[in-house]
DNA sequence: ATATTTTTTGTTATATTATAACATTATTAC
DNA sequence: GTAATAATGTTATAATATAACAAAAAATAT
């Protein structure tokens, strides 16, 4: 089980996690010979720098400030559409929001722990889970293509009384 | 395994199936003491008379010409949100759409198969799915409270070339 | 190097989905 | 029957997302 629900859920170097996530998706984009724009560049590294998914207008206001000028809907929707696509954010459809993807290079089961107090979210790639979905889809003759699994809940730190991190 | 599939995605009674959705909602709702009034019993009827799920706006397009006259969002809002409360009905986050449920008296895992071709939603409640999402939150410490899962592919009925079913 | 093509971004307008707030009507409980 | 509660009607507006076309930037071909 791949996951970055422990880092988290916990207390972690925020920079590091960024700058690493950002390194990541610079290498990921030269060898698949796309851009990470400047404009792709600006949303991820917000998506890194929450704790939690960011919405659409949440990241327009955040790049307005940045930039000094103001930034259109279709800005930021195309630098979502383009990150989603790389596998670099996920969208969590239950909160029409955005969150980066912890490893953008694995194969994962798009599992989502929402936290329903601090709104954190963790991703968890499963690959039993993702076994036992693919053999109920044979069962039923379902062609599965892809798939999004949001969990609600308490994340750990939040049961533990310490929902103020 | 319960499931809904082979019902859904083939040809089947469709009057049968609403008027047995409707009855068993019916004694649900008076078993517990709650009011499936006029307008909640019309949005279940529609969500059951679709093969597809339908947004709030198509519910409302179809109640206006039902009653003759114009019904505003929230009336029908309000009757979405009572038929999810009492698990008569479902959201499906990633098409901002609704459906009936099947089995309003199961525990289930929410597991929603939606074909790309067709859009018919059909419903699958797995014990083992369940079984093991619980257990990997228990591993993580994160206290589950709700799930959604949305499968995306292709229906059998569609696989087999017949999707203009 | 420059013209051509392709990709990306800017801009304006608008579509789609959802809810707030308050008035009115219907139902239930006493 | 009246008070309390629940549900619906009504108006306005908030929040999310995209269409369509113009301009600029980058990549490619010559």
């Amino acid at each position: 089980m791949l996951t970055n629900a422990r880092l988290v859920f916990q207390s972690h170097d925020h920079q590091r996690t960024l700058v690493a996530a950002l390194d990541q998706a610079t290498a990921l984009c030269a060898e698949r010979g796309v851009r990470l724009t400047s404009a792709r560049r600006t949303v991820l590294e917000l998506l890194w720098q929450s704790r939690s998914p960011l919405g659409a207008y949440q990241l327009q206001d955040q790049m307005s400030k940045l930039s000094g000028k103001s930034i259109a809907p279709p800005t930021v929707y195309r630098a979502i559409e383009f990150l989603v696509e790389q596998g670099l954010a996920h969208r969590i459809h239950s909160l029409n929001a955005f969150i980066g993807c912890p490893f953008p290079n694995s194969v994962h089961s798009n599992v989502f722990m929402i936290c329903e107090q601090c709104n954190n979210v963790a991703e968890v790639a499963d690959a039993k889970i993702n076994q036992l979905i693919t053999d109920r889809s044979e069962t039923l003759n379902f062609t599965l293509r892809s798939q999004t699994i949001e969990l609600f809940g308490i994340c750990p730190k939040c049961s533990n009384g310490d929902s103020h991190a």
